[in-house]
RNA sequence: UCCCCUGUAGCUCAGUCGGUAGAGCAAGUGGCUGUUAACCACUGGGUCGCAAGUUCGAGUCUUGCCGGGGGAGCCA
């Protein structure tokens, strides 16, 4: 017989058939003459329980079968008399593929913490909540793809490792075949020239750098894929290893990025909320009271858009005791975005046109000489989702600001080649793949939203 | 990296004034004809994170190290 999944058998709308059903037991309950056991097999959150009589054949093995024992059984779907759910499987034969000792098995029928779980993360996909975390992963893999797809961006794929000194957006690790016991020197300095790819290497901080030589050539794009950070960051929203995704428009402005940002984001979440109404509902019943109709509530929502110095206003007058000050010219706080988003104006907020010595030298000049055309997008609960800006894309202003920044703009000849020959205005953005699915689950540690996460001092399984 | 909290049974925790280890759940055994975190009874289970120090005596006090959590910074 052809094996079926959970999901498609609590889908059905009759029941009276034969089933085969493959997967782990998550609990079993045993009375006089029979046992009940509930089977998930990672299809839907939801289990298919099964109904063994001590008559069936080989009755004495189900009696041993035990939390995470993997199982296949045969049987008739019927209507199920006991409350909590529409079927049941009436087992005729069940076969026991691999035993758990229960002795042994460390995950047990009642809730862990997420601290415990995080120290087996080989097994913790098999829980209610990080099974409904890897499905909505899925699920928003699937809609960043299909919104761009469908807007004729093209997924292009940027490189992981990089021999760009200094591409400005954080802490790189190291890319190296030398032999760390005995690194060549020359004149006092690691002689780079003898390494695998004759200078110094390490793994990509963005991709946007090359999205912006491709977007330039192709029109839109995007890419998405894994970026590193070797940054000591020990808080519930960074990772050492996270996925971003970063598309890029040639021919845009600052507006046209800002769309772009809130047409993706309300796309994704409804792309989520559509697919995933299971895992959402247990999201919102026992993650986060809510998160639904907050999650509607942006889809149906306009983004506020200020600039920084409103944002700044804002909280000057705002009347709020701050822990830090509010200065024009300092970058906003946590506790200060904190505000905008969640208190002043709850929902999401787009703020722009930062100083320009608080952003990164690629951004727009704007014509007061003081601010750039950045823009961080702001949501409730997790603060700044997404960071982007139009880039400078006048070949003079962008050698200034180099330089001003510390850069030597002959190590960026390729990035400034596209400046000198058909410079266009471009912009884009970069989404924390990681933070989204935070955001759309409501889990609370970055840690949790990925199945083995690589943070300062970790790096198990 | 900084500040605060924390580490005791498989898990979650309690442990008073320094006097030699406790509970709930889980597990094991038995019971129960429809369970839903099943229920009832009994049983087993400890390098108190690691190292040093103070003390007649340390889970408890002191110091150092390591791990975990929360917040901050950096950022996505």
């Amino acid at each position: 017989m052809k094996r079926v999944l959970v999901r498609e058998i609590l889908q059905s709308d009759t029941s009276g058939f034969d089933v085969l059903v493959k997967g782990w037991v998550r609990t079993k309950r045993d009375s006089k003459g029979f046992s009940f056991l509930e089977v998930n097999d990672g299809s839907t959150i939801k289990n298919i329980q099964v109904v063994a009589e001590e008559s069936m054949p080989g009755y004495d093995e189900v009696l041993k079968i035990s939390t995470g024992c993997s199982v296949a059984v045969e049987g008739e779907l019927v209507d199920s008399p006991g409350k909590g759910q529409k079927y049941e499987i009436k087992a005729r034969s069940i076969h026991v593929y691999g035993w758990a000792d229960s002795e042994r098995y460390p995950l047990q029928k009642k809730n862990h913490t997420f601290e415990f779980l995080r120290e087996i993360a080989h097994l913790r996909p098999r829980t209610n909540t990080f099974g409904a975390v890897l499905r909505v992963r899925n699920a928003l893999s699937y809609a960043i793809h299909s919104f761009f797809q469908n807007k004729g961006f093209v997924y292009v794929h940027t490189p992981i490792i990089t021999a760009s000194d200094c591409e400005g957006a954080g802490e790189m690790f190291r890319v190296t075949t030398l032999d760390l016991k005995n690194v060549p020197i020359v004149n006092g300095d690691i002689d780079y020239e003898e390494d695998f790819f004759g200078k110094k290497a390490g793994l990509t901080v963005s991709g946007q750098l090359e999205g912006e030589l491709l977007a330039t050539a192709l029109g839109n794009i995007y890419t998405f894929g894994p970026t590193f950070r070797a940054e000591n960051s020990n808080t519930s929203r960074h990772l050492a290893e996270f996925w971003m995704v970063e598309p890029e428009m040639a021919f845009a402005e600052l507006p046209d990025d800002i769309s772009l940002a809130e047409e993706f984001l309300k796309y994704i979440f409804k792309y989520c909320i559509d697919t995933c109404p299971d895992d959402l509902e247990f999201f919102d019943m026992r993650i986060q009271k809510g998160l639904i109709s907050s999650l509607e509530d942006i889809i149906l929502s306009n983004f506020e858009i200020i600039t920084y110095t409103e944002a700044v206003d804002i909280l000057k007058k705002s009347g709020e005791k701050f822990e830090y000050p509010v200065e024009w010219g300092t970058d906003l706080q946590s506790e200060h975005e904190r505000y905008i988003t969640e208190k002043k104006f709850n929902k999401p907020v787009v703020v722009t046109d930062y100083p320009k010595d608080i952003k990164a030298f690629y951004m727009k000049l704007n014509d007061d000489g003081k601010t750039v055309r950045a823009m961080d997008v702001l949501v409730p609960r997790i603060g700044e989702i997404i960071g982007g800006s139009e880039r400078e894309y006048r070949y003079d202003v962008l050698v200034d600001r180099m330089k001003n920044s510390g850069l030597n703009p002959e190590e960026y000849w390729w990035y400034l080649d596209i400046r000198r020959f058909g410079s266009v205005p471009h912009a884009g953005f970069g989404l924390g793949f990681e933070r989204t699915v935070q955001y759309i689950t409501g889990m609370q540690n970055i840690r949790d939203v990925i199945p083995f996460p690589r943070t300062p001092k970790s790096a198990d399984f």
